[in-house]
DNA sequence: CCTACCGATCGGTAGG
DNA sequence: CCTACCGATCGGTAGG
């Protein structure tokens, strides 16, 4: 996922889907209007509809953006040639940085998805349960391996994404610790849990 | 929290308190409307009117009776003679009890809680991040008295808490386990974590 | 508890 | 990119 410069890099489009992606955010789907966002683009309402198709059109393209780039990275882990416990690692910490360095897309994918129409609705669901039961046969895989314990590997798949996807809490009320820190901590949590 | 038993039990305002739980999650607060709601209690929209004061007082409630909930039980495991891991053991069940016996409800206060007008807005968020600060607390005498990790108790609550919070997507395709194996098994990853 | 209805706001279009 | 505007729907009220 690329992210957008501001200056000439940025279409109207462009700077159209970014302020979409926080207000979408800030205000929910339903209770963002086509006027709000066309006064924070800085055009009357109407002008939107020049660039966009409409508004749904706006949540599909977040919704999809932010998914196509944990599928791909998804197939990225799986192609490499470390243990299931490395590759799971991996997959923790590139959640945790998409959480931080595309945090409106990522929210509102996470919370807005539900207002798609079909057949993206659909597809979207259809995406995210692949991604995760791809998610599960690492975990699997890593159990077979014995680097991890015998446990359920849908109810660790769930801990695990859970946990990451709370960073937006994290986000919204940025605490006195360095991303890096707080990659770390929370990837030790998870693998090896906070119990002596 | 009491369950809502249906029959004559329930008056007309909880009938339509649970019913705004379940509409308010499945389109969530600004895209429900009266009317939807009328209609699911099986009277005319204006009828509502007799027994709630609004829309907006409806989510109220529902935030509300589930953020007392949560204050109150940590009330009791704050006076319980226990080892902090066990008190932070019974938090994270209760938690997950809540999610799946009160589904809606909960479901609703975690997402819909933006929605909230003022002065309710402000309430809600300092009644949480106060349960936050004391479910610190619990971590941080957990570390001092050495049953946990020298780990940063912030990120350990913010990944507890939403660990259990994902359950929501459990909830919505219920897996072949029962609410207990799951229970056990996030409590295990989450003290005790997953790597061998 | 209903019918009738109000003002506000919505997403979006027509036309230039 | 704008002004002017449309039909639909919203939360809620009046009055009985």
């Amino acid at each position: 996922m690329a992210k957008i410069k501001p200056g000439k890099n940025a279409s109207k489009k462009d700077v159209i889907n970014q302020k979409a992606a926080v207000l979408f955010r800030e205000k929910g789907f339903s209770s963002a209007s086509m006027r709000e966002l066309a006064e924070a683009v800085g055009v009357e309402a109407p002008s939107l509809y020049n660039h966009i198709g409409g508004k749904s059109e706006l949540l599909q393209e977040i919704c999809f953006k932010v998914a196509n780039a944990f599928t791909s990275y998804l197939d990225t882990t799986e192609n490499m040639e470390e243990s299931f416990a490395a590759r799971v690692e991996h997959i923790i910490r590139f959640h945790i940085r998409m959480m931080l360095d595309h945090f409106d897309e990522v929210y509102v994918a996470n919370h807005e998805w539900k207002h798609l129409k079909e057949p993206y609705l659909s597809n979207f669901l259809i995406q995210r349960r692949g991604y995760e039961k791809r998610l599960i046969g690492l975990l699997e895989g890593g159990i077979a391996a014995k680097e991890f314990k015998q446990t359920n590997p849908y109810v660790a798949v769930l801990t695990i994404l859970s946990a990451v996807r709370g960073l937006e809490f994290w986000q919204q009320h940025k605490k006195n610790i360095s991303s890096r820190e707080l990659e770390d901590d929370m990837v030790n949590h998870l693998l090896k849990g906070i119990t002596k």
